[in-house]
DNA sequence: CCGATTAGATTTAGCTTCCAAATCAACTAT
DNA sequence: ATAGTTGATTTGGAAGCTAAATCTAATCGG
């Protein structure tokens, strides 16, 4: 006996390859995908007509059909079948969830955004949750659970290969990550489980500032900071997927706690307020302190009051700080500030732009403030999905195919 | 006409998976190599055949010649020609450089280590040194340069993917590492250039105390603190070979500077000495300075004395903190103190496995000790260069085949 | 309307790299 | 000797390609 090999069934390397290519080619005729993937027009043929069995694939009306034609015979025309199945991104976090149904290619179908009870995160509520949001998703976007061929969740604690979280001293991470790989790998095929960053950083590599590079660092500066690291172009993990976790924060001189930007300039502004250190007459002074937020710094900033240039001063001077550690220890060659914030940092940007020679001894990594927003981990999520389907499809033996509806 | 590919000649995927088996391998059956690669007979022996005609591979007197026989017709035995052709590893320090030339399996051959005068760095004299000490040590293994099949060099700086060191503000780096892999590549097949503590980071990964691990960290413990990092079973090298540099940690609370643990024992007591903090009577008080060294005190620790071990706790904090930082940022499952002074560390590690605890939020890593010595560098500039060897001789063309002397 | 021309599709033959099974060879044990 | 065992070799495909010949569906110029 030797080594049973499985069914030859399929998996083609050039399968593989021509799915790759019209994956992110739209409309295409042979020709393309022959330049494109290196082979012969026989095995591009052979292949093309083989994804269309399957279902991944549709042929579209010839090429003269459609006009776009000069001479000799019409090219066949195939696009992806990004309605042969969904994929769905999470963005599970503490306090809220955001629930995309996407198609293949990861245009959104549905989007819905929950607001979550912080306080009621036990492992089987939370699960609850989770199933709970991708259903009313499904049932918003007119699908089922049979058409989810990949689904992506990000959630903020550090997750391993396996798709697991390590045991926190407070159990918040198992809480936030109650095994929800196995969870859902009972009806879904493909399953991904990421850190919340980690997802930023990936729609950053994808969709965003990051487009094409290899080595960089997404920063999500919200309520608290954490960080996804792509390094020689793959996700930085770790062995308990805590890489670019900022627990070491507090060890870094002028940093000290993981406390996000939003955070920390809002709390300025209120020590400020507390301590009598607004000047009278100042448009923020006698404020009530829930309308003193780093947003209202923010704005007056960009508007030229000093006093609140002070405040973006040391926002600038903290990121900076961390820029450079960052910088120091991953050696990226750009820095991405994401979250919602972000699209508001742009003067603390500039500030932080102007001290960072001083503070990195290697190369300088190049500041920029994402463009995604609030959504990027959601988008991240999609993104992963996509990818994790895009590669996994065609291994899926049986399991794949049969969710591949050949109607449309 | 298509892309033409090129002439099939020799890259099946068997010959690799074959030769990676005999590899590592030694003394092997056909019947060892079908179950280890799980290609059949037929194929096994095709390429097995074809190893030997390309001078890898030897065969070797038959099972029953060699008395390990039991029934039936006795196997065929094979075994990696190790002195088809050599590899050189290179730790070429600032100060010293030692040169070990290897056979294909990564057994020493030679090695030679010469004192550097550290203030004749010119680029150029580097480069002439290092050519001289290969030659030298070429002569002593008695072999020419046209049997050189890999060399790796490593050195104390940043070295990215393309084998570069970015230019330094007082062009340190570019010194060390004086574009040696375009000099060397000139007549050695395959080369490779690594940053130093990589290396050891390599070592430790084949033969030291992270064989198996796939995350770890390698802290280079001498003159300087540098670190090695190896992610997910692969070596992290950053936009410009930055990653592990220690430049932030003068950011770090509690470590302010690279200096390495050998200066530092060194310095405080010393700094003791001049400040009259050695008691009255203490075995080292009035001792000339160039007595008073980290290795004394690390003696007098180790009989039992207050003092020392004073000194003793305050290297075990100091490598906690460094510990802790590693394992926040890159969430390694082991840390590896490597360097011809750790071996005489361990009561300092004591020390710092139990602060660790505190220090750390994540999973704690494993604090162990390096058994290479002073060699670590050297020895990864071998496994490294083997390495390279096994997976690129395969892809040399013409070139590689004909160093394999196939008289032997 | 009819070739000539053109570009793409299909078919055919052949190559490489493998596997599986049949057959052959070299032994030992009896 | 001869049966039994274990490997080695040979033979006959099957995949998965490529390359080249041939076929098809068009345009275009008379």
């Amino acid at each position: 006996m030797s080594t049973s090999h499985p069914p030859p069934a399929l998996s083609r390397a050039s399968l593989d390859r021509l799915l790759g290519y019209a994956w992110d080619a739209g409309v295409f005729v042979s020709a393309d995908a022959m330049t494109a993937t290196g082979v012969t027009r026989s095995t591009a043929i052979d292949a093309l007509d083989e994804l269309i069995e399957i279902g991944l694939l549709r042929e579209l009306p010839n090429a003269r059909a459609v006009g776009e034609y000069r001479k000799g015979r019409p090219s066949r025309r195939f696009e992806l079948r990004a309605d042969a199945a969904i994929v769905i991104g999470m963005d599970a976090g503490r306090s809220h969830l955001t629930t995309t149904v996407a198609d293949l290619r990861g245009d959104v179908i549905t989007s819905e955004t929950l607001e979550l009870d912080a306080t009621r995160d036990s492992p089987n509520e939370r699960r609850a949750t989770v199933l709970a949001a991708i259903d009313s998703a499904l049932r918003a976007a007119g699908r089922d659970r049979d058409s989810v061929l990949a689904v992506c969740v990000g959630v903020p604690a550090p997750v391993d290969y396996h798709g697991a979280s390590p045991d926190h001293r407070d159990g918040f991470w198992r809480r936030m990550n109650p095994d929800l790989r196995t969870m859902l790998e009972e009806w879904v095929p493909i399953v991904r489980v990421e850190n919340d960053a980690s997802l930023a950083a990936v729609a950053e590599g994808a969709v965003g500032a990051a487009i094409g590079c290899r080595d960089y660092v997404v920063l999500l500066a919200g309520d608290r900071f954490g960080a996804g690291v792509v390094a020689d172009g793959r996700l930085l993990r770790g062995a308990h997927g805590g890489a670019g976790e900022m627990v070491a924060l507090d060890k870094v001189v002028g940093v000290e706690s993981a406390e996000g930007m939003g955070l920390r300039l809002t709390g300025w502004a209120r020590d400020a307020a507390a301590a009598g250190k607004i000047p009278d007459g100042h448009p923020l002074a006698g404020l009530p302190a829930d309308r003193l937020t780093g947003r209202a710094v923010l704005d007056l900033a960009r508007s030229g009051d000093a006093w609140a240039q002070g405040i973006v001063n040391r926002a600038g001077t903290l990121l900076a700080r961390i820029t450079a550690v960052f910088g120091s220890v991953y050696d990226p060659s750009r820095v991405i500030v994401a979250g919602a914030v972000a699209e508001s940092l742009d003067q603390v940007a500039e500030v932080a732009r102007a001290l960072l020679p001083g503070e990195v001894d290697l190369a300088v990594p190049e500041l920029v403030l994402s463009s995604l927003g609030a959504g990027s981990v959601a988008a991240g999520a999609v993104c992963a999905a996509v990818d994790s389907a895009r590669t996994g499809v065609l291994h899926l033996g049986g399991a794949g195919p049969r969710l591949l509806d050949r109607a449309g």
